[in-house]
DNA sequence: CGTTAAAATGTAAACGTTTTCAAACATATG
DNA sequence: CATATGTTTGAAAACGTTTACATTTTAACG
């Protein structure tokens, strides 16, 4: 029966009679200690429901703490977040480190709440993939000496850390399959302006076009948020278009997503009457119907390297800060169709 | 130009020119401290790249304000699961606590390690989904006195706070509807036989069968593991069948996802060949060509009043366990297609 | 039995904070 | 100027452990 007020190890050394040290060593195990004593202190620990203050066992060892280390995700729900946050993971527990994620889904009041959050449990750095509301908040954290690697998009006013995919390439080979594919008129639906992964892919875009001599007719490329609804409001768009293009080229998974409920609600038929190709690939492309053509940004990889290069720099503050760019890869399946 | 050791209250008092009971309530910002030196003592702090320690913090702070919790997730890329992370989330940032996730991604060794973790940071309490792997190793941190709430499934030797889907029910509902439209051959793609929440599902089929006075094919019931592969392998499997199923209801949703793999692989017409139900529905549903029928499970319902027992029972340590049974409910697109 | 080494235990000093209490200082009042 | 009142500060005692060091007990041996 476990007793009810917390304990100390002085009540448990009092209850078997020995001093603290000698239950402490039970407790770690380490020291040699009497048979006998230890039966009485496991038997007092177990009368009285001890349970050793990690605090204070933490405040005392010697031993180096593990690192904790703060990840802060503009949207869990998007899949290649959570590739990202398994890369972390991954790394994380195989050294020892926790994290903690903080997960503001678009709420700029709760970001900041987890910022404070995590500098009160003073992590020990964290990764962030930044908003345009969030960015001077975090360049402050930076200039308070706080470990802190970007991922996605680097902050304006500081250079940083940061990994983050070819986001130009990547667009340019989606765009380029589709034209090499005979279309000509392209829709660009693009994620939120006001992030610069947004700008990137749409140079891509562009740079595709004008490898190909061809014109881009600037009302193609719309946007209005990087989420589902957009995708669906952004895709009736391109229904209603007068001149109705023949491939639509989405700037994100969500925006994909968001797309298909509306050409599958329409019946549009993909690829024969519309072809689409996805920035971001999902692990269950191949459960869309059509299998879906996209860039695979690798998530894994990138969180991979971002708590690498975070455990670095909590290792030496000063040293310069570098980039990653990750490349990326077009997944060619079926929904953009075939050549012949 | 943050210092390169690490510093003490001790270090920047001295530095300051103040004694640390001073830079300890700069530091909370809590007591009245005159505005010349609150700016030294900040200056001090920036100077010396100081960080609180957060054990000698929590050793002595009296009202350890923030909680911290911990969160035991079997697999990060399962959308349900991530539902249940928001709600989970969303309730702890609005009642300043901080959550630590983590992922063991069907991988014993890392669950151990976390769960050593989530003890060392001292962590006020825990959520759990549990494997039929780690089952002992969180009855011992309840034999702990631990605080821990199960999400999913309940433990096997030990009564504790759970939070779980009416999965019989549910399952009930999904068979249902099939029977209803006509079916009588239909399979069921079962989750790891070893989690009892297949199980339940199994006896929502079984049920519902029994309620239509229909025979069960014991064969038409398969199972391996919970994973998108075991969905690839097991529809291969149904389709091979000699007599071949008119539906196939799939015990959650990446099961679903590889099923629908193999069927749009092999060009299997849905509904018209082959009806699919799934359970656990995904924001993305309507996204599926055709759009899945789907049992909807609450997860960020049942994320919610996880962590809301929780809480209570870290007030309440000798309160009595209580279970929350959280209705599903059945989504009804196009995957099964129509009665007429 | 006396001596010595080894084993087991105890004492007390850390660890880095917060917090109580009292002292020092400032300001206003008579 | 003395006193009262408030505002800032500092000294030192916690918080619950681990651990270096000292001490006691035990075992071993001649």
């Amino acid at each position: 029966m476990a007793g009810t007020t917390k304990s100390d190890l002085k009540d448990v050394a009092r209850s078997a009679g020995v001093s603290i040290a000698t239950v402490s060593r039970v407790i770690n195990g380490e020291a040699v200690v009497k048979e006998a004593t230890r039966l009485a202190v496991n038997a007092a620990i177990k009368k009285l429901g001890y349970r050793p203050n990690r605090a204070a066992q933490r405040l005392r060892s010697t031993h180096r703490s593990r690192k904790l280390i703060g990840l802060l995700i503009p949207d869990i729900h998007n899949p290649y977040y959570i590739d990202i946050i398994s890369g972390i993971d991954a790394y994380a527990s195989a050294h020892g480190a926790t994290i903690i994620i903080g997960d503001f889904s678009q709420d700029a009041r709760r970001e900041r709440i987890y910022i404070d959050t995590l500098r009160s449990e003073s992590v020990d750095g964290c990764i962030v993939a930044t908003t345009p509301r969030t960015e001077k908040y975090v360049e402050s954290l930076i200039g308070e000496g706080f470990p802190v690697v970007c991922i996605d998009r680097e902050l304006k006013n500081l250079i940083t850390d940061v990994v983050k995919s070819d986001n130009e390439t990547g667009a340019f080979a989606a765009t380029e399959h589709l034209i090499k594919l005979g279309h000509k008129r392209i829709a660009h639906i693009a994620g939120d302006l006001q992030i610069p992964t947004s700008h990137e892919r749409i140079a891509g875009y562009r740079a595709a076009h004008q490898q190909y001599k061809l014109r881009v007719d600037e009302g193609l490329i719309i946007s209005k948020h990087s989420n589902y609804e957009s995708g669906v409001e952004l895709a009736a768009q391109v229904l209603k278009m007068k001149k109705r293009p023949t491939a639509i080229f989405t700037g994100n998974n969500l925006l994909t997503l968001g797309v298909l409920e509306v050409l599958h609600g329409q019946g549009v038929k993909i690829p024969q009457e519309i072809a689409i190709v996805g920035f971001d690939d999902m692990y269950w492309a191949n459960s869309l119907n059509p299998a879906l053509t996209a860039v695979r940004q690798f998530g894994y990889e990138i969180g991979h390297q971002a708590i690498e290069l975070l455990f670095k720099r909590i290792e030496a503050p000063q040293r310069p800060p570098v980039s990653h760019i990750v490349n990326t890869q077009l997944m060619i399946r079926k929904s953009c169709g075939t050549k012949s």
